[in-house]
DNA sequence: TTAGCATTGTGAATTGATTCACGTCGATTG
DNA sequence: CAATCGACGTGAATCAATTCACAATGCTAA
């Protein structure tokens, strides 16, 4: 079941971004250790992650862009025909900016469909997209094959949504509700927490301006009295 | 400098969360295992994670939702009369999204200024908010002390943008845009790369299908031909 | 008062991901 | 044509996070 590890997933993708704009520069090959510095990574972490594609590189010109570029494409998105197709419930205020910021961007993932509980938006076509009422969900998801749902609805909502779409067939969902989502194995969830990672990025926040402060204070110390603590920090003469 | 791994980190606000809930539900105690359960982890991952408190429950009633939930808010909030201010760059469909999800709603952090380019938006109030225009950014950022930035700007001016930011004292930013960030080791940066995620999930949605059809077919070639081949799953007789 | 029990806190083991380090290869150069 | 060089692929080592497993604890009930 396990093909690659999850994180791989994700890099494989930028590292996509960055070939497609490689090729948009006309550059024909490229090195390891630059493919990672634009993904803000290491040269080996690069070479590791392609080691699932089943394509090598050569020692003396790298990777050609074209073909790793391919390589990737094969892997990770499906045959064109057979494109993927998402529905988003929840046409809030952040439903409706996912689906401006999704349409059209994605070649590979088509938003379909929108389900709302609030009757005011039913038919209405939002950001390209119909939408259903949510007692419809289960038909249309159906109908139409869709195997990837995004969740942007009330907390207290989202637990049953994900049911009815798994239920209907999905099997990979983006949660931006901050309930953590139970589903059976086979079902995919990225959980997108955004309340969390805000109060992560205030928390490290605080801590980097505190030991700054703290070392801003003992500089301080130091210079106003010579003869430092015995626990200080050292300086060379 | 690492107070605790970053996961940790994460996981105490969902906690968090669970113990305010529990608290309005009038609960006094609760075990690991049933706040485990609540967040979707194991009950040794609870015990593991509340280590770094140095708050401690007891065998026989476990943890005190009271005195755990305060515990949590002294390691991750800050007194509320030095609470951390934001400022939000890029106020375009998705920024303004995120003004509205979070404004209200985060006690811990406020967000108190936007920025952008485009000059049709300055000085108007939106999302509770005014928006500057970003050659402000420093000034502001400065004035008034601000420590978090989020970046919802198009992928070119993300890294142009955080380091302003970062000139001006920022030392968190959530980065909306898809190009990672080189930053100073002292500044933390949270990707929040939705692109990616949307790829992820339908990767492993399409992987999932993939594998129900396939043990969907190999039950069907079974049941046609009894005699199965060689490598084929055993079944009870 | 004591035995029994479910739960905590944590050292040790495990798991999973990343990094290291080196053998190999193919182009380039003198 | 042989020597040199830099980058690739990958087994092994390292590092970080999670889980295991068990001694210690303090309630409950006989």
């Amino acid at each position: 079941m396990e093909i690659a590890p999850y994180r791989t997933i994700g890099r494989l993708t930028r590292y996509w971004r960055t070939l497609r704009d490689l090729a948009a520069e006309g550059e024909s090959h490229i090195y390891s250790h630059l493919l990672a510095a634009k993904a803000q990574v290491t040269a080996a972490q690069v070479r590791r992650d392609l080691m699932v594609l089943g394509y090598t590189g050569t020692p003396a010109r790298g990777y050609e862009v074209k073909k790793l570029r391919e390589h990737i494409e094969t892997f990770l998105f499906p045959a064109p025909e057979n494109q993927q197709k998402a529905a988003l419930a929840g046409v809030g205020n952040f439903g409706r900016a996912l689906l401006k910021f999704f349409s059209g961007r994605r070649p590979t993932l088509k938003i379909v469909a929108s389900f709302e509980a609030d009757a005011d938006k039913f038919d209405r076509v939002i950001g390209g997209c119909r939408c259903y009422p949510i007692e419809k969900a289960a038909e249309v998801i159906r109908g139409q094959d869709i195997t990837v749902g995004i969740l942007a609805v009330p907390d207290r909502e989202a637990q049953e949504v994900a049911d009815i779409f798994v239920e209907a067939g999905v099997r990979g969902i983006m949660n931006f509700a901050r309930t953590p989502l139970q589903t059976p194995e086979s079902v995919y969830v990225e959980e997108i927490d955004l309340a969390m990672s805000m109060d992560r990025v205030a928390f490290f926040a605080r801590q980097a301006r505190q030991s700054e402060q703290d070392a801003q204070n003992a500089q301080n110390a130091q210079d106003a009295c010579g003869a430092g603590g015995g626990a200080g920090e050292r300086r060379a003469p």
